[in-house]
DNA sequence: GCCACTACAAACCGGTCGGTATGTATGGTG
DNA sequence: CACCATACATACCGACCGGTTTGTAGTGGC
């Protein structure tokens, strides 16, 4: 019943798995998960329903599986890179990761803005299996800010009356709005004026003794 | 060929409207623009689509009223309702804002986030139509924060190194930032911390001279 | 070299979507 | 009171959606 007459390429599983990983995260990425449409996303894989279907049970594990193992790993490197080898003070650093992010600025960026904050805010209110993994992910990002933070409270270069874990949680919240209101904006020069702000304020967490060097 | 046995109430254009508008506000601000279902807004309406089609030309046109008609009014109010009218410093209203908003969170709030920003993350890269509304919107919202900076401005009560229209501007991109991750989480203490924590920052938009008597 | 199983391809399906065609009840106007 | 534009209600439509079924080509194990 199945004419078969196309190209039968040679098989590669895992390399399938993931051009069908990477074709649903760019068309989510554009138009959300609910309005990504399957057949675009085969067409941009090159792939057909039969292997999506193989490899995944639904559309939900495909998004899932998009989330784990595309969004999450993206977001963690951009924002939390060079936050463990970094030797400079944390809040050094921080406003290291936040100016060269405002550098680095791709058009698609500030087009799309962030793939996981869009996730998050289409479907949290809707599926609970989608708003776990991303507030998973939003969780390990804070709290590697939040340990950033306390290890400069410890050796004195964070001011000690601030609770870590809520002003990191402030940070994640400011970065995502950032890119959402350059994105409804479509303004990069918003964008790298929030993060730069976002870098003015971490200098006001240093200890009022370390403040007279730096102004 | 219509039957029409069923109801045929007394006409009232204006408020069948504005059930349309209502219940398309509902449906959108949990579904997303392109998720609700227009037969969903219908039912809940209590109309039919005779009636949606007589008073607007199409799904988009229904959103764009719905835009213009309940969102923005609403998220003006919300977020600067007092502000002309206020005595105090602008620094003192804003915090105030912020922290009449922290105590009357509703639970929808929390659950659904902010309707303009839902819309102008899920259609800002399909629909420029929606991108230019929604940021109408945002631009008025932050053009208010940046006049009253500027008021303080110019009667001492807030510090003149600032730029004030980009102050402004990261203070809605950090509230709506904080609203979306609060909804990601469905926290309204990580809402609430996160307010408390700009009003927090806008004590630092004080000059100098002033810090000593809130020290 | 055959075989069993994996990895697909292609056709197909019921349901839902936004939108339209058509008809009619209502209520102001002459 | 006749008329007619307005304000709907209902039935219907093609397109597209996610998902299923069916068939088969590639491929490692023996």
């Amino acid at each position: 019943m199945a004419p078969q007459v196309a190209r039968r390429r040679t098989r590669a599983p895992d390399a399938t798995r993931e051009r069908l990983l990477r074709a649903a995260f760019e068309e989510i990425h554009r138009h959300g998960f609910q309005a990504a449409s399957l057949d675009a996303i085969l067409a941009r894989a090159g792939v057909t329903k039969g292997a999506l279907y193989h490899h995944f049970a639904d559309k939900a594990a495909l998004g899932h599986a998009m989330l784990d193992e595309v969004v999450t790993g993206l977001l963690l490197q951009r924002w939390l890179g060079r936050l463990q080898q970094s030797e400079a003070d944390p809040l050094t650093t921080l406003q290291g990761i936040f100016r060269e992010r405002a550098e680095r600025l791709t058009p698609q960026e500030v087009e799309l803005g962030c793939p996981l904050n869009n996730l998050a805010q289409e479907m949290s209110p809707l599926d609970e299996q989608f708003r776990g993994r991303i507030n998973g992910t939003f969780d390990t990002w804070t709290e590697a800010f939040a340990r950033a933070l306390e290890r400069g409270q410890a050796n004195g270069s964070v001011r000690r009356d601030l609770d870590a874990r809520r002003v990191a949680a402030f940070l994640v919240a400011a970065i995502e709005g950032s890119i959402g209101l350059a994105k409804s904006a479509k303004s990069a020069p918003m964008l790298r004026s929030n993060l730069e702000m976002l870098a003015v304020f971490l200098e006001s967490l240093r200890p009022a003794s370390a403040m007279g060097k730096l102004q």
